[in-house]
DNA sequence: TACCAGGAGAAAA
DNA sequence: TTTTCTCATGGT
């Protein structure tokens, strides 16, 4: 595992993530970008920060109608502002206040999350690596891909196992892991891609990339 | 044209 | 319990 994340940072250098100006913005976005490309979400959130519509009482005080037309890009837009819907109420507990939620230890935060609908164990442990910087690894499907073409597991191989494996392998050291996570998907979206033939990949022990496996 | 993107949850089998 | 379907726009 470590010679996978040195492999990818020498070949991508440092990501710079989560890309959010506060971590009321990384959680936003954190549910914009489900199944969407970040492409879209970055400029729909740059628009609502223009706008400055980047808040959780707004999310909560505005028409749907007002935000489904503002989501439109991203795609989802009904399901998405329902999930932000969500979150912005689970937020009124704590005043809106990320920094008041994150007082809690990593698992109560964990399981208060995953209750909100709409976040499942990516988003949670996205919002708790990147906004809270809580040592966990992001499972996502690059993630998974990678691992399997690496024949670490397999392609059907559940998010919980894949991560303790990630867990036991690293330090507990959100930087780290999130440093890791990000390489992930911008080595998948580079080289990793679900129907492509990993040209260019610049992972020497990969044997989908050798050609040894497909 | 068809596939895919930094998922999650409900419904069906 | 596991698999399938739904949500939807935009880039390649």
């Amino acid at each position: 595992m470590y010679r996978l994340f040195d492999t990818l940072f020498t070949a991508y250098g440092p990501q710079h993530w989560w890309p959010a100006d506060s971590s009321e913005e990384m959680m936003i976005g954190a549910i914009l970008v489900q199944n969407s490309s970040w492409q879209q979400v970055s400029s729909v959130i740059q628009q609502l920060r223009q706008q400055q519509l980047l808040s959780f009482l707004l999310i909560r005080q505005l028409p749907a109608e007002t935000w489904w037309q503002l989501l439109h890009p991203v795609g989802f837009f009904r399901v998405k502002h329902r999930r932000l819907k969500a979150l912005a109420d689970f937020m009124a507990h704590f005043a809106d206040q990320p920094s008041q939620l994150f007082q809690s230890d990593s698992q109560s935060l964990r399981q208060a999350l995953l209750a909100i609908p709409g976040i499942g164990k990516e988003t949670a442990d996205a919002i708790l690596c990147y906004g809270a910087q809580r040592p966990l690894f992001v499972v996502d499907k690059y993630a998974q891909r990678l691992f399997s073409r690496l024949q670490w597991c397999t392609e059907i191989t559940d998010y919980d196992t894949i991560q303790q494996m990630v867990h036991a392998a690293l330090p507990a050291d959100a930087a780290l892991l999130g440093e890791l996570h990000a390489l992930i998907v911008q080595h998948g979206k580079l080289h990793c891609r679900k129907q492509a033939n990993c040209p260019g990949c610049p992972i020497p022990f990969c044997p989908a990339a050798l050609g040894i496996v497909s």
